[in-house]
This record gives structure tokens, sequence and C-alpha cells, in this order.
DNA sequence: TAATGATATATTAATATATATATACTTGCA
DNA sequence: TGCAAGTATATATATATTAATATATCATTA
């Protein structure tokens, strides 16, 4: 592999998440798992005030992107910011 | 308008650029200009490889979403990037 | 003013994504 | 076992995006 091709592969991966995040949804549940450490699929839909489905298929959609991690304990899902860099881009969009 | 509709609004339009930005090309072109003050088309579709009608279309994408400012000056069309928030993304995205 | 260079716009087809809704799975507990 | 809570998946339709290409516009200069 070339340093170009390199390059180029981490130009997609990158795009990627940005694209993945360019969704207000999607981009509200980074907002309120900003401020806790995780939470549960109910938690974020009624938080959010949408659907249950609409949630857990975009947090389908983040989990692929490798932007958030779920783990299963009981009954539950909780879902988590995946990397700190997700957060730091999060707050240079949104400053306090 | 309300607190929420105002938040709401917001998130839509922080999600619209990080969409915007959510294309490899649109990407490198980002990065390119990061590096300089501004570039000509030419100079942009050049570097990058790419078509001319190809650049132009991202351009006007970006130009749309307020990522680049555009100013003619004879021939040629400048490009520049529109806010400082854009390079303090790309900077957290790829560290130096 | 005609030719050329630089850029922008339009068109089309293919593909991807969104939204809404219904249904299925899984776990814990009566 | 059977039911309810929590979560995930499937499907259909509408809409948006991409890529490729062709064409148009505009400014310069011979």
């Amino acid at each position: 592999m070339t340093l170009l091709e390199d390059k180029f592969e981490i130009l997609e991966e990158k795009s990627d998440m940005l694209k993945t995040l360019g969704h207000p949804i999607r981009l509200s549940i980074v907002d309120i798992l900003s401020s806790t450490e995780q939470l549960t699929v109910t938690e974020i839909y009624q938080t959010l005030g949408i659907e249950q489905a609409v949630a857990s298929h975009h947090l389908r959609i983040m989990k692929n992107a490798s932007i958030v991690k779920a783990s299963k304990r009981g009954k539950n899902t909780f879902y988590k910011i995946a990397d700190p860099q997700i957060t730091q881009l999060f707050q240079i969009l949104f400053p306090a």
C-alpha cells in the first residue's frame, strides 16, 4: 500500500464518520451521551421524544461507524461514545 | 421560537455542515485548503487529480453550505475556508 | 472579434439514505 | 410456561446523493 492510498483510506474513514454524524437525530444522541457515561435505548428515545425503532435504527448506524459502543446487561443495552475524538469534535461544534 | 426549537435548529445547521464535510473529495479539498490561504479551481483539481467539473461541483456544494468562500479575480475563482471552526475540526480529525 | 482557458451549470442514471410502520427477538419474572 | 419490557430488525416508499458527462458562460488575449 502506497502512502497516497494510505492517505485516501484515512480520508474515507474520517469522511464516513462525519457523514454519519451529519444527521440531526444522530447528533442529538451524541449530545446527550456527551453529558453522561452511558444511556439505555429507552433513556435515549424518551429523552429525545422519538420512536424506539428510530432510536434503535440510528444507534445501529452509529455503532457500525464506531461512533458509539454498545454493551448489554440484563434486558438493557447501554450505549456510550466510542472515541474521545468524537467528544472533542462535539465540543468544537457546541462550545460551552 | 422556544429554546427547544432553537436548539433543534442549531443541531440541524451543524449536522448539515458535518454531512457536507462527510465526503472524501470534499474533505480532501478542505485538506489542501488548510495548508494555504486560497487556491484556484485549477490548482485544486490538478492537485487532487480529479476532473474539473467534479471539483467545481463539490466546491459549489461546499459554498452553499458555507464551508468555503469564493472570490473572483480575472479568469480565476479563488476558494478559501470560510470559518476557522472548519479548520479546528479538521485539526482534530487529522492531528499533525 | 475569434479563440482559448477557466469555471459553472444541467442532465441523467445508479445508488444510497430516510422515514414510517410492523414485526420479531430476548430477557426476567410472575 | 407465559407475559411484559426492552431492544432489534424488516420492509416499503419516498427522497437525496453521487458520478459521469455534456454544455454553457465569461474573461482574457492574440
